[in-house]
DNA sequence: GGCTCCCTGTTGTCATGTCAACATATGATC
DNA sequence: GATCATATGTTGACATGACAACAGGGAGCC
């Protein structure tokens, strides 16, 4: 079910300046794509710079702290599966942890071993979610809770797409 | 100033079930910064794979063809000042468009070097153009014109608070 | 001309997350 | 037990984009 957007919605044109676009091309402003792109990009680099410079870990670290949280005894391709993450990301992420002393793995079958994490992760889990919130906020500054409301829609409609996307994909 | 929304929103709280969270975590579902950054990556790394295998070339150097067809003449600094991008990944980008025929510099002062893309760029640009305005399209499946207008707006809004994050943060 | 400051673009290094390849374990079936 | 299909987790290589460091150009001032 297509929707009637006009893709001009989304472009740049030649305008006859000397300083205008020489072709039709994307608008950096008006394209959702490059925008979310951008956004996604940026706040995420951002956050994992100050994790690392304040807590010692990256951003893909802090969400298998969150992961590890939310299901204990997790295994590695479990987390990626329900995360959406690579398990190449998952596993070496999980090594960094335990190197750090903040997860541990108790052996489930001779593979597939179920981590949690340790007391030492369990305090840096509290002390980064209050990070984590805190940016959050001021992400959201001047949001209003119905727009919180319907953006988080959007995104997860968008994500939805991704998957469809993804799974019709050449 | 400070919206009034609740941390409540975002998170997760353990149930007392034994598979529910172990202590208050990030919602995957719920939080605006999980779905922002997951919906920008996945999008960006798909993209980027489809141009990569259609067209040789990834995602930076698909936005190197816009930002010189949108601004022809430009040199490394302003490409990377206009997109927001950090000038080390224009540079190298610009060699690679150089290296594949597609992009070349004429000498403007002995450092700044003035880009514009060749014939084959230009061509290739057109060719990428459609391929980006159809993935686009399937990305916005189901949206309204308003709901699209809207959700640029809130990316745009975004954007804003990042860098305000940015310019504020320790 | 000399000095200083700011700017330019390149190169190095690294985190993030992907796809690919692989050794090997597990489970189902006979 | 043997065989086969599938799954598991690790490791390699790479694109993306960041920050850091650097050599050196250009402009302004004395």
């Amino acid at each position: 079910m297509t929707t009637d957007l006009s893709d001009d919605l989304f472009l740049v044109h030649p305008d006859g300046t000397a300083d205008g676009p020489a072709a039709a091309t994307l608008s950096f402003t008006r394209s959702p794509t490059v925008l979310l792109t951008f956004a996604g990009n940026r706040f995420t680099r951002a956050a994992a710079r100050h994790y690392q410079s304040e807590f010692g870990i990256g951003a893909m670290d802090w969400r298998m702290l969150v992961m590890l949280t939310r299901e204990p005894d997790s295994s590695v391709s479990h987390a990626a599966r329900t995360i959406g993450i690579d398990k190449a990301a998952v596993s070496r992420s999980l090594r960094r942890l335990e190197t750090l002393g903040l997860a541990a793995a108790r052996d489930g079958d001779e593979r597939r071993r179920h981590w949690t994490l340790t007391e030492a992760g369990r305090r840096m889990h509290g002390r980064i979610l209050d990070s984590a919130l805190e940016r959050q906020r001021r992400l959201l500054d001047g949001f209003t809770p119905e727009e919180v409301d319907a953006l988080t829609t959007y995104l997860r409609r968008i994500l939805d797409n991704i998957e469809t996307l993804g799974a019709t994909d050449p």
